[in-house]
DNA sequence: TGTGAATATGTCATAAATGACATAATATGT
DNA sequence: ACATATTATGTCATTTATGACATATTCACA
């Protein structure tokens, strides 16, 4: 995954902020690692949901959450914590082997 | 790594709050796996801050944080989000992929 | 054993994440 | 086009995580 100011744009307008020690060269490595892995997780956590052929509704109530709040899991909200993500994904069966690999 | 009564009950005694689904079997399965992926990065972190021979205090310093918190970190304190320690490695300098083989 | 460095533990005010709700947008079938 | 199901977005009160600080404990080594 390549994030270009483009995308950096797009995240900013998803709520995201980012240090300023980089306007020069983009996003520096550690936030960019930290982002890719949140959004893999998000993508997992969603392609997951739907092979399970849940809504996001019926896997809010799994999760003792809502479904907004899944939909802000899906979409890479930065208001959602890995912890959250990491823990819906346990929920819907997903082994720590899956998720090591869904993240290197 | 096996969790038997007396660990579970250590972890009891580090703050850590059990759902009640299992008073006969010990942790669920996904609770388990939530805690042993929290204390696999905890055992990274700490690794890599000795490796590096960083203090506490050293290494509270470059997160912009404080020494009893890598020390809370370390120590696998409920308190502590899998987002921090994640940034914590992330800034240490492991890589996604190292980051995925840590947990999986 | 004593002394200083490192680590651990407890607490708190502030900040961030959470579920919930309302409502908007978007699909999907008829 | 219309109705209905699903997903997205905005907001808020409450809960939880955070850095900071004080202090206790452990460690290394003279």
């Amino acid at each position: 995954m390549t994030v270009n100011k483009a995308k950096q744009a797009k995240l900013e307008r998803k709520g995201w902020k980012f240090g300023s020690a980089d306007e020069f060269l983009g996003l520096s490595a550690q936030e960019l690692a930290y982002i890719e892995l949140r959004l893999a997780l998000s993508d997992t956590l969603k392609s997951k949901r739907v092979s399970k052929k849940l809504t996001q509704a019926e896997l809010a109530r799994i999760l003792n959450s809502s479904q907004s709040r899944v939909a802000k899991m899906e979409a890479g909200d930065p208001t959602v914590s890995i912890d959250l993500l990491i823990k819906s994904l346990l929920a819907l069966g997903v082994s720590k082997k899956e998720l090591g690999r869904s993240i290197l």
